[in-house]
Parts: C-alpha cells; sequence; structure tokens
RNA sequence: UGGGGUAUCGCCAAGCGGUAAGGCACUAGUUUUUGGUACUGGCAUUCGGGGGUUCGAAUCCCUCUACCCCAUCCA
C-alpha cells in the first residue's frame, strides 16, 4: 500500500471509527458475459486489498442476472483471474442466481407497498412516456393497477404465462426525477430463456438496479464500490434499500475511475471483436489486456498488483501510460530472473587465431542481483553475435565491434575485427576476428579497454529456438477500433539462437535474454523439439531512444486557449439591489454582484444589516460564509440567524476577534445556533494582540525550526507562512495574525548570522 | 438543453486555510563485462480560466470553460 491513503480507504476507515459497520465486507461483483481484463484486476485489487487492510472479507459473486449473455466458461475465467492474483474468496463464492427466490419477495413486498407495479406498455410507448433529459416524463396509465391486480400479474409473470415483453415491473418512484434513472426503473422483465445456473425455473429475471443492491444487502456487505458509469444508479440503489424498509446495517454506494491504458481497449465489444475476427489468437493472446493475455505474455501477478497499487484510486476519468504498467514488470523480474544469452538475428563470426573449444563458467545473475546460480557456457571458433552489434560505418557514440572498435564477448574474451565478407549483394555474411587469449573475463590482463560486451552463442552448441515478438496491438494512442490495428504487433522469429543450458538445464520458466529483454517459455506451445518464448518487455533501451529522437522532429505543442462564456444579465430587482448595494453601500461588485444574484442571500443580508449596520463585513461574511451553508439548506433550515452574524460583524469589526476566529465561530453557530459572543466567551476565543504574549511564542517557534529559518535568510520568503501558521497553532489560533506577521517579520531578520551583518 | 461527476507536471496521483508529497516518463551525472540495474541530482513561484474573501487560498465564495456519465426490457 502507498503511504497515502485513497478515498476509498478514507471511508472506510472513517466508517470503522464511527461504529458504522463492525466488520468490512466487500465483493467483487462481475458479470459472468466476458474474459477479465486488467480493468477487473483494479477492481480485484481494490476490492479484496480493502477487505484485507481492514481484516474483513470480500466475496466474489457472479452477477449472473441476464441469462441470455451469461456463460460457466466465463465463471471459470473469472475464478482463475481472482485467483492467479493472488486472493482467496475461502467459501464465499456467490451468485445473484441463488437469490432470485429472496429477491422475488422483495419484489412482492414492493408491490403490496404500492411502491411497484406491473406495466403493460411496449418498448416504444413506454421510451416515449420516459420524457427527455429536459423534459418530463409521463407515468404510464398501468401504473394505477390495483395491489391485487399487480400481484397476480406478477406472479403470473413469473410463472410463465406471458410473452417476451408483454409485462414489466417497475417501481413507482417519480416520471420527472431529474435523473433519468429515477423514472419509474424497471425491477423485472420476461424472459422465457435459459439460465446457466437457474435452469428454466424462471422466467423473469430481475435487472441490475434491483438485484445488485439486494444481493450486497443479503450478502451483509458493507461497502459496494463500482465505477464511476453506475454514479446515477446511486439514487436507485438507496431508494430500494430504503424503500423496503430493511433492518440495518445496510450497503452503501461508491464509485471510482474505471482503468483505462493508452494503446489498448478496455470495453467488452471491442475485445471480443479482436477475438472475432482472428486479428488476435484468442482470448489469451499476449497482446491483449484480458488476464489471461497478460498471464500467458509471461507477466507476474506481483507485477500487475504493483501497478494496481501505483495508478492509485480516484474518481477523474484517466488514462494510464503503458509505460507504467512495463515498468511494473521490468523491475519485478529484475531481481527474480536468470540472465542468458539468446541471439534473434545471428550474424556468424570466426575467431581465426581460436583452434578447439573450452566450456566458461557463467554466473545466471549479475552482481547486483542477490542470487545464485552458474551454467557452463560452450566456447569455440565459431559463434553468433546479433546482426546489430557490429557496424562497418558506426554512427558516434557506437559503443560495440566494428572493424577498428574491440568488443568483449560477455563472460568471454575480446575479440578485434580483421575483415569482413560480404556476398554478391553486399550483404555482411560473415566477420572474421582475432580473440585476445589474455582478455579472458575475469582474468584479464590484456590491459584492452572496450566500450561494451555483447551477448553471442556457440555456433556448435546453439539451439534453435522460436521467439514471438509482442509489441503494443494498436498503432494509436486512443484506439477506436480494428483499422488502429498495430500490424507490427507480432513479429515471429523462427530460427533465433539460445545457449544450451536454458533449453536442457531449464533454470526457470521466465529470463532475461541479455541486453534485449524478459521472456517467457510459452505455457501452450513450447516443445522440446521448437521451444517457444514470448517477449513479455523489452529492457530501456537508451541507444535505441536517442537513434530515435535524432530522427525525429520536435512536434509544436499548442497551448489551450480558454474561452470567456457570457454572464447572464441580472434581472430588473437584482439590479436594483446590485445599485444599492455598490453605491450606497459601497460594497465591492464582486461582493455585491453574489449577494444581488441570489435572493436568499440578499435578504438574509438585508436583514443582518438591520441589526447592525456594518454593511462591508458583514456582506463579506453573508457572500462567502453563509453561502455555503445556503447551498445544502434552506434559510429556514440553518441554526443560526442574521441577527446573529451581525452581531459576528460586530466582533470582527472591533477587532474582539480575528477573521480565522470568526470562520471557527461561524462553524460552531452552523451546528448549535449559540450567540457567537456566547461561543467566543466559552471557548476562550478572543484574540491576542499583545507583542509582549506573541513574542516568546514566536521564539520558541524559532528555536525550533533552525532548518527553516535557514531557508527562509537563504530566500524563501514563502517560510513566513509556515512560521505564522506554527504561531497561530500555538495559541490555539487566538493570536492576532497582523501582530504575528509583523512580528515574525522582524524576528526572522534578527537571526541573520553574525558575519553577514557586519 | 435537465441531472450527476471530474479538472493539481507529458501520464497517474497526494493535498481538506499555513513550505505544492510520491510513482512513471523525461533529463544530467556516478557505478557497471547488460547502452540493463543501482545510486545522486534536475524536472509545478503554481493547481482549468477570471474575479472575490483572508495577514495568508490548490483548499472558502462567485463566475466562466472543458471533458465524462444518464433517455437498453444490459451490467
Amino acid at each position: 500500500m502507498s503511504e497515502s491513503k485513497d478515498f476509498l480507504r478514507s471511508i472506510v476507515e472513517e466508517d470503522l471509527k464511527s461504529g458504522k459497520y463492525r466488520e468490512i465486507v466487500t465483493r467483487f461483483p462481475p458479470e459472468p458475459n466476458g474474459f477479465p481484463h486488467i480493468g477487473h484486476a483494479k477492481s480485484i485489487a481494490i476490492n479484496f486489498g480493502i477487505a484485507r487492510d481492514y481484516h474483513g472479507h470480500c466475496n466474489l459473486r457472479m452477477d449472473d442476472t441476464n441469462p441470455t449473455t451469461e456463460d460457466t466458461k466465463y465463471v471459470e475465467a473469472l475464478k482463475d483471474a481472482v485467483d492467479w492474483l493472488g486472493f482467496d474468496w475461502g467459501e464465499r463464492v456467490y451468485f445473484t442466481s441463488d437469490y432470485f427466490p429472496k429477491l422475488y419477495d422483495y419484489a412482492v413486498k414492493l408491490i403490496k407497498m404500492g411502491k411497484a407495479y406491473v406495466d403493460s406498455l411496449n418498448e416504444e410507448e413506454m421510451r416515449a412516456h420516459r420524457g427527455t433529459v429536459t423534459e418530463a416524463g409521463k407515468r404510464s396509465i398501468f401504473a394505477e393497477r390495483s395491489v391485487e391486480e399487480n400481484l397476480d400479474l406478477f406472479e403470473r409473470m413469473k410463472n410463465g404465462e406471458f410473452k417476451d415483453g408483454s409485462h414489466v415491473l417497475r417501481a413507482k418512484i417519480d416520471m420527472s426525477a431529474a435523473n433519468m434513472k429515477m423514472r419509474d426503473p424497471l425491477l423485472y422483465r420476461i424472459r422465457h430463456a435459459h439460465h446457466f445456473r437457474a435452469g428454466d425455473t424462471w422466467s423473469i429475471y430481475p435487472m441490475y438496479d434491483f438485484a445488485h443492491c439486494l444481493s450486497d444487502y443479503i450478502e451483509g456487505i458493507s461497502h459496494s464500490l463500482c465505477t464511476l458509469e453506475f454514479e446515477n444508479n446511486r439514487d436507485i440503489y438507496d431508494w430500494v434499500l430504503d424503500t423496503l424498509d430493511l433492518e440495518p446495517p445496510r450497503p452503501y454506494q461508491y464509485e471510482f475511475a474505471r482503468l483505462g491504458i493508452n494503446y489498448t481497449v478496455m470495453s467488452k465489444r471491442k475485445l471480443l471483436e479482436l477475438v472475432e475476427s482472428g486479428q488476435v489468437s484468442g482470448w489469451d493472446d499476449p497482446r491483449l489486456p484480458t488476464i489471461a493475455g497478460y498471464k500467458r505474455r509471461g507477466y507476474t501477478p506481483e507485477s500487475i498488483l504493483t501497478f494496481c497499487d501505483q495508478i492509485g484510486i480516484a474518481k477523474a476519468n484517466s488514462m494510464v501510460d503503458v509505460a507504467q504498467l512495463e515498468f511494473c514488470i521490468r523491475d519485478d523480474l529484475n531481481t527474480k530472473v536468470p540472465r542468458v544469452m539468446c541471439v534473434l538475428d545471428p550474424l556468424k563470426i570466426t575467431i581465426e587465431n581460436y583452434e578447439g573449444s573450452e566450456i566458461l563458467d557463467a554466473s545466471y545473475y549479475p552482481e547486483d542481483v542477490p542470487k545464485e546460480g552458474t551454467r557452463k557456457l560452450p566456447f569455440s571458433k565459431e559463434i553468433y553475435i546479433e546482426r546489430d552489434d557490429f557496424n562497418e560505418n558506426p554512427p558516434k557514440g557506437y559503443f560495440r565491434l566494428t572493424p577498428e572498435q574491440p568488443v568483449r564477448l560477455k563472460h568471454g574474451y575480446i575479440i578485434s575485427c580483421k575483415e569482413v565478407i560480404k556476398d554478391a549483394q553486399g550483404e555482411i555474411v560473415e566477420i572474421k576476428v582475432h580473440y585476445h587469449p589474455e582478455s579472458k573475463s575475469g582474468s584479464d590482463s590484456s590491459g584492452i579497454k572496450v566500450k561494451s560486451a555483447i551477448h553471442w552463442v556457440s555456433a556448435a552448441e546453439a539451439k534453435r529456438v522460436e521467439v514471438r515478438l509482442y509489441d503494443r496491438l494498436f498503432k494509436e494512442e486512443t484506439p477506436e477500433g480494428l483499422e488502429d490495428v498495430n500490424p507490427d504487433s507480432l513479429k515471429i522469429i523462427k530460427n533465433a539462437l539460445i545457449e544450451p543450458s536454458v533449453i536442457t538445464q531449464k533454470p526457470d520458466e521466465r529470463f532475461q535474454f541479455e541486453r534485449q529483454g524478459y521472456f517467457y517459455a510459452d505455457p501452450v506451445d513450447y516443445s522440446e523439439e521448437t521451444p517457444v518464448f514470448n517477449k513479455i518487455v523489452g529492457l530501456k533501451d537508451s541507444w535505441g531512444k536517442k537513434k530515435k529522437k535524432r530522427s525525429e522532429t520536435a512536434k509544436p505543442q499548442a497551448k489551450k486557449v480558454q474561452i470567456d462564456g457570457e454572464v447572464a444579465a441580472m434581472s430588473a430587482q437584482e439590479q436594483a439591489h446590485f445599485d444599492r448595494y455598490t453605491a450606497e453601500l459601497e460594497l465591492n461588485p464582486e461582493v455585491a454582484n453574489t449577494l444581488a444574484r441570489d435572493a436568499q442571500l440578499s435578504t438574509f443580508y438585508d436583514e443582518a444589516l438591520r441589526a447592525n449596520h456594518s454593511p462591508v463585513t458583514i456582506a463579506n461574511i453573508v457572500s462567502n460564509e453563509v453561502a455555503r451553508e445556503l447551498k445544502e439548506n434552506q434559510v429556514a433550515a440553518l441554526q443560526f440567524s442574521a441577527a446573529q452574524i451581525a452581531q459576528l460583524a460586530e466582533m470582527i469589526d472591533d477587532e474582539t476577534i480575528s477573521s480565522k476566529i470568526a470562520k471557527r465561530v461561524f462553524e460552531e453557530m452552523v451546528i448549535s445556533g449559540e450567540d457567537p459572543k456566547q461561543i467566543v466567551e466559552s471557548k476562550g476565543l478572543i484574540q491576542i494582540s499583545d507583542p509582549v504574549k506573541i513574542a516568546p511564542i514566536i521564539d520558541e517557534v524559532i528555536a525550533k525550526n533552525p532548518d527553516n529559518v535557514a531557508k527562509f535568510l537563504a530566500g524563501n520568503t514563502k517560510l513566513l507562512g509556515f512560521f505564522v501558521g506554527q504561531v497561530l497553532k500555538n495559541t490555539g489560533g487566538k493570536a492576532n495574525p497582523k501582530v504575528v506577521n509583523e512580528l515574525v517579520a522582524k524576528k526572522l531578520n534578527e537571526h541573520i548570522p553574525e558575519p553577514e551583518r557586519c
């Protein structure tokens, strides 16, 4: 867990502290109608993670309320995903379909309460009745049906007496609700369909909005965490649970932003499209962001979990850079896996002055990885190196083999180029080199300096392997569809050459192919005859980046221009208020504007003014503090009165209290409705303006923070606020901030060290 | 257009009236038989824009703007 808490954990902690719940119970509630992807992983990490962190538990629940799209193969994939990520649901795998009988009873209860009715409008009529975002809807004539009739109809719906679509059960809420979701939402629909678990018992199925909240309640969920698109559904969630008048505690829903990653797609529809069009080999294609895909590619569950932890949880729609994910897997594998040598694009090297062969001892791990293990590395006259690692006309800064520049063979000798052999087309087919006998790795006495060490394999012993190079599936950062697929997302190398120990010794299933990247023995296609390795992720490549940058031109980045919208004109009455406030009372136009445009505010202000004619101070309090309270409440609901605000202003005006204390007093008034004078008196909030009393506190703060004093003297003037804040804190906010400010500045300057003062 | 959300560095993201956390990316350097790793340093005088309140505002108030979600018998 990262050190700062996310907003969900903050809520959970508060609820635990306040005693709202004794135990934290969350749930991961996927619909089994598709393969889980990394977005699900985020949800799994959140739900199971929070349960783990607060010693509660998390249920795995299949939200299987739609028989036409769901299948048992998906529930297996979902279970696999949770399991692979390392979470344990114990006995707690649940299915919404198991609650169908209970859900039915709740529906009956709602009907009996007169809160639900059977509607027999067809789909089209229902849409027409729903209205639009700006116009209210119209209630169906069937909403008039009696409880008895509704009960009868609903039972017959259940019994399968009606055709699909002929009737639905709806909640009776409000057809003119601003929230469209609340316009008598559907609770049940008729579906004569076979359910993969419930079989043919039911011919009616509950809708999400009815089933989900109640399933949460039935399972004793405390925090129902879902994604942002369900924000509008929260009102129904609350309505159902509250209307049913259930025994507490009940769950509450909170929403977080779903995961988006650039250069990939996350929607079930688009994923399905990729699979069905044959663009990828299946749900577990290593290029897919599915859990099965990452697993097949060679990602570790740890790396996915770290990623989920790093990206955080918030409510802003966001698009995470794939580089963040790639960092997580590299970082995880760096300390875990053996380094081996594999040549992807072989170039033959003949060491003219070497005869015979030898076996080199080579560690599987570099010095900075605290793991043990070595392998035998055959070395001989004929070897292969990477074609890229030789350059006849090297660019500036090229560290590898050139006609003039020697290079070290990793774990072996230094070689120098003697002759470049080309075919008729001018293609380099072989390099003849000389090795330096005294330069053997570990006992080098040659004194030759090389710029780099390259990987290689001995020609006779190397094994032929297939390597699948995966790159991002889409060429666009925000892909729309199939047309944005990256044509080079998969490159298959049939004839890569790998050192023998990888195949014979099999020290691991994941490797770092030295200087190239991390690779994974494909769990499906790997065989003794043709070993297959999937590229998980490349190593960071600062040389490649440097080369690329040279050819790239900087693209201009235009700064976005902010357009200012037009402010609505004031009504005649508002204008009259405004004029009086600015002309007669000499209010700041902005403050006057705020007051004048809000009838509640101007009335409140005028009333306060009658108790104490201090137009400016009162206007400031009303336009700022009172305005805030009036956002949520009507005037009648306020605990405090206009006269009390007038009294508060008086104390500010005569400097009994500072404006800082006034805010505290105001907060108290909001809650208790007590007189400000009384609050000030009982809490002893009268401000301290006497420098003699304040000075020692400043001295103390200065003495305690020598570092910040130094920083301040070095020119960080922002620190003045820090010192003022500390002093204010030490006096419980009672020190007169203006006095403190002056005094602190003076005292701090006295601290300029002696030498500088001379 | 009504309602509900969201805006802090290239990408995530802390922050809740008193010194703008952290990670990725980028960048400079040190170490290195991986152009890897590790390490050190640099990366927001400013928080979507404009005003206001305050000794002090990313945080409070007003206002404007941009983006996302909602009118499936999907979830």
